[in-house]
RNA sequence: GGGCGCAUAGCUCAGUUGGUUCAGAGCACUUGGUUUACACCCAAGGGGUCGGGGGUUCGAAUCCCUCUGCGCCCACCA
């Protein structure tokens, strides 16, 4: 087939796509192979591509087209995650857009306008990983929300309910007000913001004392229901057992001693609010206090606040700081910075709130999962390994998690209200099962038998799940394995082989898919979790769309080539690092793609002529590139067993670019327009068919392009379902010979530079073999030094241009030309460099501390060094003589 | 406040148990080169007191202490 001159990307990408899709190669089924297997962290359904994705996925698809070529039934499922907040939050929006208030809308009429808005958008952001290239098995494409996943969610909810994990607490949550729901710890961004410190005036009741207390939110006032002082605090001791009085509202309140208050911050006296602040709920429940709450649902004011009533917080706090200084409440005012907790996806300023919460106890739980990760033979490795240590951390100080939503979009949660009680209620898998259960616990409470309820006595609870509770079981549940334990597929892949995500999720997700996983399969997810960085901006900012540094994903695959932008991610993407993202790279990959192409197509257009012999030179080429690559091979192997991926990368593309390139096409080229011999031809295309298969996990497109371009190949030869090479032994003699004879390559191209001779000229050569090398490599020097002849002697040669080679003398005759003031001069130079490096190592050598101590192979190679300096030197003080 | 980590060439980073290959790679840069696959190319070259200071050692980028500057995680004193 006629190679086309330019590589014409898109063109190629979509057929190949189409080629492998339509072949099913990226389906896998159970059988009698080694499995190779990676759940995707499913992104947001209605999420699009961003960099993040791209490194992720990138690094998955290298993975697996890697396991696919070493024989593996590689299997990797992809799907998407409901994300209940933030898809909400997207409806929500879209709603309001059209006029609809959510609030107007019954759970079913909101769900549907969600379902919608997944079939319209969601699987966008799958479509788009198919044009980098992902091989994934879209048959197996799940969705969290799916009625199979949804149904493994409830299950385990009703199990971990039936074993006393789960429980009911009313507690004190984030609150964000602008999506009424609670979030988890995790879900809250801490940021400093300059804040004020107000110091206000409390009336001690009956007396015209009074007592100054310092807050940060003057709002709350409304819902103090004590003020607190340390109990050894001797300024204060006059207002033990006294009562205060709230400024505005005029509540009389008692005031309480508790050592909690620290006596240096702020006045010493600290206002309690049991309904608005965690600590204040601790004093609270300690003295028995009562909680008043002020705010409503969207953190505006409700009835207790007064005149404020419907007013938002941040209002209020204007508001009332202009009311009360008015008033001569207000002491002073001070700066502050603070932290201030805000939502990480509305970025709302959370409100500590005190709600009826669903929640899981963990420490329990998570015992076995920290097991698994830390310590010498930990079962789950993390790459790289320093973030064991924040996983530790997280771990041992685990709280319980908050895993009810306020929000409709995810699994409702299944209990069951049957009366008026706090405890009438029931969880249970269906509303079927629900009566029944209620019907006897109902029986168990009441001592007379009243009439059974029925289904329209149960109202289940509002809330939903968290997100992360369907997806810490997507290793699972992904293969059925929650619903159908014992099915082919959970025994087959499960437990996974990598997951690859970022640091970020480490606890939202990662630590908690390891928990289900001992607790539901008594057995890891995945053996490795790889840890990428976060993909950054040249100015070390993170990728976000809000600053728009964030380059449109899809119009850099137009660019770049989907193979570009996959090696230009991961040229500079050690694990764990952040990336410091430089479209650059994408041009250096699709520089390399170009580079490979043009090699193929030099290949390609040679002419064959079965009767001519091989050239030697052609011969020792072949042997030493297939002893390069084998070694190149090891390397890659380490790398990838190590997961540097990056390095990986940079091995092979220096085996492509220098050595294949650079060096083997150069030396077996035949001259102009001439034949190449069949001997030679053969074996360039079986090296070319290796370089292929180790670029192809990294660069598939263009590898499975050229590789038909080889040879007609039927749908079972594709590259993607290749062998990948096999390890051959290396010679490492030929690989130093060629080392040396490299060296005498440069030597020669330096003369020719320095005197401007140009290449096609040929010129004389000789040489003083004082390192007796053998003379293997003579044929390839001749040629690509384009020498006239290579003459062994044993005088210096005498008007010529001459270099070294450790000890070794080359000389290039050059007669009437010789510059030899320069000469002796550069002979010089060279001669007092090597005696400072012989002083040197006899230094070292002569310590008899450093004899004694250092191992006795440091010695023998400083003595090695110290014979070859020697005779460099005898060579050059030789070479001065015959000038002078 | 507690914990973890990082600092090596202009940039991004390797550097495994202290000693061959220890001062490296890629990119960028400088110089020279083009009828013969590729200027998306080839060749050659410059460039670093390994963040500062101190210590251990025959020997330190590597181990210890300290200072400085960054990054991340956790906890949240009103």
């Amino acid at each position: 087939m006629q190679m086309p001159s330019k590589y014409d990307a898109s063109q190629v990408e979509n057929k190949w796509y189409d080629y492998w899709m339509e072949h099913k190669y990226f389906h896998s089924t159970p059988d009698d192979r080694e499995p190779y297997t990676i759940a995707i962290p499913p992104p947001n359904v209605t999420g699009v591509l961003h960099m993040g994705h791209m490194l992720n996925n990138t690094i998955q698809d290298v993975l697996i087209r890697r396991a696919r070529l070493l024989g593996k039934n590689a299997c990797w499922v992809p799907g998407t995650d409901h994300a209940s907040i933030a898809t909400e939050a997207k409806v929500v929006a879209k709603l309001k857009e059209q006029g609809i208030d959510k609030n107007t809308l019954t759970r079913e009429e909101f769900l549907k306008h969600a379902w919608d808005w997944t079939h319209e958008y969601g699987g966008v952001i799958l479509e788009q990983l198919k044009k980098l290239g992902c091989s994934c098995d879209w048959d197996r494409t799940k969705f969290t929300m799916d009625d199979e996943m949804s149904e493994a969610v409830i299950k385990v909810f009703v199990d971990l309910y039936n074993k006393g994990l789960i429980y009911r607490g009313y507690r004190m949550v984030n609150w964000d007000p602008e999506a009424k729901t609670t979030l988890s710890d995790e879900e809250v961004i801490y940021e400093e913001k300059q804040g004020n410190l107000y110091y206000l005036k409390y009336k001690i009741k009956g007396s015209e004392n009074a007592l100054t207390i310092a807050t940060t939110r003057p709002e709350t006032i409304f819902g103090d229901t004590a003020i607190c002082i340390n109990p050894n605090d001797e300024r204060f001791t006059h207002l033990k057992g006294k009562q205060a009085i709230v400024p505005i509202c005029g509540r009389v309140i008692p005031i309480i001693e508790d050592d909690y208050v620290d006596m240096e911050f702020g006045t010493g006296c600290l206002k309690v609010t049991p309904a608005h602040d965690e600590n204040d709920k601790n004093l609270g429940d300690k003295h028995k206090l009562q909680v008043v709450d002020i705010f409503n649902e969207d953190a505006s004011l409700n009835s207790f606040g007064m005149h404020y009533e419907g007013k938002d917080r941040f209002v209020v706090r204007k508001e009332i700081t202009k009311e009360l200084e008015d008033q001569g409440f207000l002491v002073k005012t001070e700066t502050r910075i603070n932290k201030v907790g805000t939502s990480e996806r509305t970025k709302a300023v959370i409100e500590p709130r005190l709600s009826d919460q669903w929640f899981l106890k963990m420490e329990e739980l998570a015992q076995p999962a920290i097991k698994a990760v830390l310590g010498e033979d930990s079962e789950i490795k993390l790459f790289p390994k320093k973030f064991e240590n924040t996983y530790r951390h997280w771990m041992e100080n685990i709280r319980d998690w908050n895993i009810s939503r306020q929000l409709l979009w995810g699994q409702q949660i299944p209990a069951y209200y049957y009366g008026d009680g706090k405890e009438d209620f029931v969880v249970a898998e269906s509303i079927q099962e629900a009566v029944e259960l209620a019907n006897k616990k109902r029986n168990v409470t009441l001592s007379a038998v009243k009439a059974p309820l029925t289904k329209e006595d149960l109202t289940q609870d509002k809330d939903a799940l968290d997100t992360w509770f369907s997806s810490w079981l997507w290793p699972m549940s992904v293969f059925d394995g929650i619903r159908n334990p014992e099915n082919d597929d959970i025994k087959y892949y499960y437990p996974t082989n990598d997951l690859v995500t970022g640091p970020d999720i480490l606890f939202f997700w990662v630590a908690r898919m390891i928990i289900a996983g001992y607790e539901y399969k008594d057995e890891k997810p995945f053996n490795n979790v790889y840890l990428t960085g976060l993909v950054r901006d040249k100015q070390r900012r993170k990728m976000s769309k809000s600053l728009g540094n964030s380059p449109d994903a899809l119009k850099l695959i137009e660019e770049y080539s989907a193979d570009g932008v996959r090696v230009g991610l991961l040229l500079s993407s050690a694990a764990g690092n952040d990336l410091m993202f430089d479209e650059a790279l994408c041009q250096q990959g699709k520089g390399f793609g170009n580079k490979i192409w043009n090699a193929y197509r030099l290949v390609d257009g040679w002419d064959i002529d079965q009767n001519i012999p091989q050239p030697n030179s052609s011969k020792i080429a072949v042997e030493w590139y297939v002893s390069k690559f084998q070694k190149a091979l090891l390397e890659i192997e380490d790398h990838f067993s190590k997961y540097r991926l990056s390095d990986a990368l940079m091995a092979i593309y220096k085996l492509i670019y220098d050595d294949f390139c650079g060096w083997l096409l150069e030396m077996v080229k035949p001259a102009y327009q001439q034949p190449i011999d069949a001997i030679t031809y053969r074996a360039i295309i079986a090296i070319f068919e290796n370089n292929l298969k180790i670029v192809h996990p990294f660069m598939p497109f263009l590898t499975e392009d050229i590789w038909h371009y080889i040879a007609e190949r039927t749908p079972d030869e594709a590259l993607i379902v290749a062998k990948w090479p096999e390890t051959k032994p290396i010679n490492e003699t030929l690989i130093a010979e060629f080392e040396f004879a490299s060296e005498v390559i440069t030597g020669i191209r330096n003369i020719r530079k320095q005197k401007n001779i140009a290449f096609k000229d040929a010129i004389g050569f000789s040489v003083i073999n004082n390192e007796k090398t053998n003379t293997t490599f003579d044929t390839i020097i001749s040629k690509l030094g384009h020498l006239e002849s290579m003459d062994y002697v044993s005088e210096t040669i005498e008007g010529a241009l001459t270099f070294r080679v450790k000890s070794n003398e080359y000389f290039v005759p050059m007669a009437g030309s010789i510059d030899v003031e320069a000469e002796i001069k550069k002979l010089t130079e060279e001669l007092s460099y090597t005696e400072g490096f012989l002083k040197s190592v006899q230094k070292k050598l002569s310590n008899e501390r450093f004899v004694a101590g250092a191992p006795e192979q440091v010695i023998t190679n400083e003595r090695n060094k110290e014979a070859d300096a020697l005779a460099k030197i005898e060579t050059l003080k030789t070479s001065l003589a015959s000038l002078v």
